[in-house]
DNA sequence: AATCCCCCCAACCGCGCTAAT
DNA sequence: GATTAGCGCGGTTGGGGGGAT
């Protein structure tokens, strides 16, 4: 396919938005919803194509948007997610409400990328620069993905060490995982143990934490049951039934451990194989759900999985994956990951990497909320809307929106508003205080 | 003040995938 | 099954702002 057949016409504008494009996809939007994408700039009135459309709507004019600086938490939960998915930006995304794919992708590239490399962490890797360039030396063909014995022997990554050192500045016990460890090895919260997952019941533990090998070995056990000695994520790790997590979850813990080494189980185990296992996760999805309920969800069970809290620790959960995604589709394997977002709130770890972003005059803008002030909504909205109060406006395309064009389907999103608002009123209260911060009236 | 350079980020581009025909 | 339309994702580009010279 390629190249969207909309984009070779030639009268359509290109570069960056107007103010008066922007009101009017985002009156077309609130109105009617986007429905069908190719057909939202001739609906809408603009020279754009659909695909130009959405993204301006995606990445900017979508109003649960948290604009601003990146929080230190939400850093540190990028790089967390991109130790194990890699480059997946959108389900990088996922676990960060507000945050866009290409927003974290700039982060990521502009900046997290090279506070890792000034730390000596290969940012593609999350290892130590020096342990891949030894390995480049040595091995060039496989190398990244391999952990040196001196790495093994002390048993720390550079990325780890800042971690241990931020959080038990925090006050938070991170326990030091009975195996090597890679840069992904991290924390384990306090009160549990990081006990690897197996099943030996002589075990004192009573925490079992399932690890990323977890995952891997669901992948692996599901996709090669044939062969199952091309795969061996531990020696000691014996493969878990999935029947035996449900028993697992009983103990709760932040499952979400990354105590596996993917690249040394098999070559073909590199990000991307992990990224498989964890698929895309909708935003829909990141809703606030304080029940416990069984930290992971098996395939065979198709209920709607959710994040859960426990003793104040958000907990991810695996389950069915409910929406396709490139990655993960036709994979009967795959997981999804969940997360709360008071998960930031909570977060117990911090890499101690100082804030790309909140520098010069933004750091002023900074709160703890992570909703810094420099929207740009007043610099968008035409001038007809700014002598109207961000109520008014809001209103007045809401109750303009009370219909659809020509009775055709294209009212997903709005009839997902309208349930939202239904369900949960706050919801437009709460946008209509992110407008009225924008105009500075709060 | 003018110019250069760097960096950020919004937007574009190409590709893969799915659904519809 | 082949083709087409559309969507979504990740990589890349280039304009503009701001600091340095």
């Amino acid at each position: 396919m390629g190249r969207h057949s909309c984009c070779y016409k030639q009268k359509l504008r290109k570069g960056l938005w107007s103010p008066e494009e922007d009101e009017k996809l985002l009156r077309h939007i609130t109105k009617y919803g986007h429905g069908c994408w190719s057909s939202v700039p001739k609906q809408a009135g603009l020279q754009r194509c659909g695909k130009s459309c959405r993204l301006r709507w995606i990445n900017y004019l979508r109003p649960d948007l948290k604009r601003g600086t990146f929080s230190q938490q939400e850093e540190n939960l990028i790089i967390e997610l991109h130790a194990v998915l890699g480059n997946r930006w959108s389900q990088i995304a996922a676990q960060l409400p507000g945050r866009t794919d290409n927003e974290i992708k700039n982060l990521w590239n502009s900046c997290i990328k090279k506070k890792l490399r000034q730390r000596g962490i290969d940012p593609n890797t999350h290892k130590p620069l020096s342990e891949v360039e030894n390995c480049e030396e040595t091995t060039p063909s496989t190398t990244t993905n391999n952990t040196t014995s001196s790495q093994r022997v002390s048993g720390e990554s550079n990325e780890l060490n800042l971690l241990k050192g931020e959080n038990l500045k925090a006050g938070v016990v991170v326990t030091e995982p009975k195996s090597p460890l890679v840069a992904s090895d991290w924390f384990s919260i306090e009160g549990y143990s990081n006990t690897r997952m197996n099943n030996n019941s002589n075990n004192n533990s009573t925490t079992v934490t399932p690890t990323k090998d977890f995952f891997l070995d669901r992948f692996i056990n599901s996709q090669r049951s044939s062969t199952p000695t091309s795969c061996k994520p531990s020696e000691s790790m014996e493969y878990y039934p999935l029947q035996q997590l449900n028993a697992v979850s009983q103990n709760p813990a932040l499952w979400f451990n990354q105590n596996c080494r993917p690249y040394e189980m098999n070559p073909e185990f590199n990000c991307n194989s992990i990224s498989s296992l964890l698929p895309s996760i909708s935003t829909s999805t990141l809703t606030t759900s304080l029940g416990h309920k069984p930290a992971i969800s098996l395939p065979s069970n198709n209920a709607p999985p959710s994040p859960f809290n426990v003793g104040g620790v958000q907990y991810w959960e695996a389950g069915t994956s409910s929406n396709s995604s490139r990655s993960n589709s036709g994979s009967s394997s795959s997981i999804e990951l969940q997360s709360n977002t008071s998960m930031f709130e909570n977060s117990v770890y911090s890499w101690g990497l100082t804030d790309c972003n909140a520098t010069g005059k933004e750091a002023r803008m900074y709160s703890i909320e992570g909703e810094p002030d420099d929207i740009k909504w007043p610099d968008y909205l035409p001038t007809s809307y700014l002598n109207q109060t961000p109520q008014s406006i809001c209103n007045e395309i809401k109750s303009e929106a009370q219909f659809t064009i020509d009775g055709s389907n294209n009212s997903t999103w709005h009839e997902n508003q309208q349930q939202q608002q239904l369900q949960s009123p706050d919801i437009y209260a709460k946008d209509f205080q992110r407008y009225a911060a924008a105009f500075g009236q709060i």
